[in-house]
RNA sequence: GCUCACGUAGCUCAGGAGGUUAGAGCGUAUCCUUGGUAAGGAUAAGGUCACCGGUUCGAAUCCGGUCGUGAGCUCCA
């Protein structure tokens, strides 16, 4: 006999060489069904798991990470059998791992697959659920595991065993008549995943490689309850109401047009929004000591050839041409920026020498990766380059990182950040880039923030931070960032007079906080859903007059508060009070002014919030006070 | 750029397995209505069914290509 402890169950004998599944349904039925795993000693492992002596472990369900990811990885199985059942000949399995809400499986189709074969791969899903086949580990050596592989016509699998770590111990589930190379854990068999759907179809290269054949992937997700799996899809449902694009054209606050991708139409709307993110930049800018610039669009080859854009960044940029000669349209600000610096002598005792741009720079994306504003071929920066001493990077950099989390509390936002290193096609010596990595990192974890790294994903001159949202469907955009850079300094032979009345080389750094206006006004769009606060809502308030017997007392109102610098509108369309509500509402606009002859006689205004709904009558004074405190306070 | 899907009025969508004048709702215009907190009524305008080519007696419908859009991959603010 053997002795478990359950955590928060207590403890049981069972005789040796019983599963954890079995001792657990002894303890009760009810923890037996909701175990996806247990965790032993740290580690995750399986429900079908022997016990040799005595355990104490913990039960993990579909609520914590691990446990979904059983289940999901599980059902990614079950979907790659289902696969193999109807397509067998002609398919190769890929990888299926669990991913955030849901999983996918890879596979090399010989034919292509089509939507409607998710419906029949679905159905033979049902019946491997069905046919309740247990999930068996297996724990083969490197060669059979190769031989198990290669007897199915598997190349991928083969190629991974190849890449994995010198271990003999190789670890494979079976169910049934499949097999996959497979850490787990995994439910102990295949009746155990209830509710599953298969979400869509898409194109993914083979280890993420574009040199690689490209396999056709299948999203899918699953839930133990039903009702888990509706709650999910009303969820996807309501992010797409938020989705920037949809409100976009519903708010009228811009549009994309077939006659330019990429590239952004303003309407009114969208820019009252866009000049009051701007002017709150501006302010907030000044404050923290920044002066501000413009350089021009087009910029001759020979300074894109001394930045090196013209070397790692060609393919991103457009050209023209004029009086025969070669110009590019900006990709970046930096270059600009540089001569502007080059214009004058610098002293130390003008560092750190912050210089801002709201700059609106064209690369050419590649068409399938353009999504609304979110990622366009020409966009806003709201740029600005540092200049300074090399010892002020660090305080430079904290300065920056304060900013941004400043900016982003104002929405807010949360955020996650990240760290990128050199990439390959990079500039600069090994020792530059170490210590400019060096100093971002010790930047981060002064502040004690926690950031993932990103290996090879920095600029081609330098290192950097970026700052990541989230939008209405959890996918992440990266928007502010932090580029060290000690390169341009260098190809643009920039200098300083230090103390010591010498020339030397200052440091920079390349930095933005919204990242990129379009950018940032898709996320406000789809975090607020559309209803913006009142200092950004397009329309503040619009008045309502109940008959025309009103119109010049609603005029005269919408000019004060126009006078005042609140946007407002009048509503005097012959149409019936709740007809213009409605309209106010879908807007999303913050106040509703309702004014009849009650109100023109004690000059007062009916007012309705666009979520509070109905707050009844108050005078025109306190009104106009009220909402430019509000505007004011940017709540 | 790649894979799959999609493209019908300003918007949301019907329809169309080839056959006279292509439909609805919302929106817009005009008129009636002057109505107190989420849609009052009537009439009208509005479409080369993305574009180009092919098959056919005949194409919005079938085929091919181009462009654009969506999801994902790759790449990036």
């Amino acid at each position: 006999m053997v002795k478990i402890a359950v955590k928060g169950w207590g403890e049981r004998e069972v005789p040796a060489g019983t599963t954890v599944m079995e001792a657990l349904k002894e303890l009760s039925g009810k923890l037996y069904k909701e175990a996806m795993a247990v965790r032993i000693d740290g580690t995750v492992v399986d429900l079908s798991t022997p016990l040799r002596e005595d355990t104490a472990l913990e039960v993990v369900t579909f609520d914590e990470p691990e446990g979904a990811e059983a289940y999901r990885h599980t059902a990614s199985h079950i979907m790659a059998q289902a696969v193999k059942r109807l397509y067998d000949k002609n398919v190769q399995l890929g990888i299926g791992p669990s991913i955030n809400e849901g999983f996918y499986y890879d596979f090399d189709f010989g034919d292509t697959l089509t939507v409607e074969d998710l419906e029949k791969v679905e159905k033979e899903m049902h019946k491997i659920v069905k046919e309740d086949l247990p999930l068996e580990r297996l724990e083969v050596s490197r060669e059979e595991a190769i031989n198990i592989f290669r007897e199915r016509g598997e190349d991928y699998k083969i190629e991974l065993i190849n890449g994995l770590e010198d271990s003999d111990r190789i670890t494979c589930y079976r169910q049934g008549d499949f097999i996959d190379l497979c850490t787990g854990p995994h439910l102990p068999s295949t009746g155990r995943v209830k509710v599953f759907k298969l979400l869509s179809l898409a194109g993914a290269y083979w280890r993420g490689d574009e040199s690689r054949p490209m396999l056709q992937r299948i999203y899918g997700t699953a839930f133990p309850k039903q009702k888990m799996l509706e709650e999910y899809m009303q969820r996807l449902e309501e992010a797409r109401r938020r989705d920037h694009r949809k409100l976009g054209r519903e708010l009228d606050l811009f549009s994309l047009h077939e006659e330019a991708p990429g590239f952004p139409f303003y309407h009114p709307r969208g820019m009252i929004i866009r000049r009051e993110l701007e002017r709150f930049w501006q302010d907030e800018h000044r404050r923290a000591g920044y002066v501000e610039v413009e350089t021009p669009l087009i910029l001759n080859r020979e300074l894109w050839e001394r930045s090196g854009h013209w070397e790692h960044y060609k393919e991103n940029m457009y050209f023209t041409r004029i009086d025969d000669e070669d110009y590019a349209v900006k990709p970046m600000n930096c270059p600009g920026a540089m001569l502007i610096y080059k214009m004058g002598m610098h002293s130390y005792r003008d560092f750190p020498l912050r210089v801002a741009e709201m700059g609106l720079v064209h690369r050419h994306e590649r068409s399938g990766t353009l999504h609304g504003l979110m990622r366009a071929r020409s966009f806003i920066q709201d740029d600005a380059h540092i200049f300074m001493l090399p010892e002020q990077v660090e305080d430079e950099v904290e300065g920056v990182i304060d900013l941004v989390d400043r900016f982003y509390s104002v929405f807010g936002f949360t955020y996650h950040v990240e760290l990128s290193t050199r990439p390959e096609k990079s500039m600069g010596s090994d020792e530059m880039w170490e210590r400019a990595t060096t100093a971002l990192r010790a930047v981060l974890d002064k502040k004690d923030i926690s950031y993932k790294v990103n290996e090879g994903d920095g600029a081609f001159y330098g290192p950097k931070i970026d700052f990541h949202l989230q939008d209405c469907l959890g996918r992440t955009w990266q928007c502010g960032t932090i580029q060290l850079d000690f390169q341009m300094p260098e190809k643009f032979d920039l200098h300083y007079i230090g103390p010591d009345g010498q020339k030397h080389r200052p440091a920079m750094i390349h930095r933005v906080v919204y990242g990129a206006m379009e950018r940032f006004l898709a996320l406000l769009i789809e975090h607020y859903g559309g209803a913006f606060p009142l200092w950004l809502a397009p329309v503040q308030a619009v008045i309502i007059p109940i008959t025309d017997r009103q119109h010049s007392y609603a005029l005269e109102l919408e000019q004060l508060l126009l006078s005042h610098g609140v946007r407002a509108e009048l509503d005097d369309r012959s149409e019936k009070v709740g007809y213009k509500i409605r309209e106010a509402q879908v807007q999303k606009v913050p106040y509703m002014l309702v004014v009849g002859d009650r109100e023109v006689q004690s000059r007062t205004v009916a007012v309705r919030h666009r979520e509070k709904g109905d707050l009844g009558p108050v005078s025109i004074e306190a009104f106009l006070a009220d909402i430019k405190k509000e505007i004011e306070h940017k709540s």
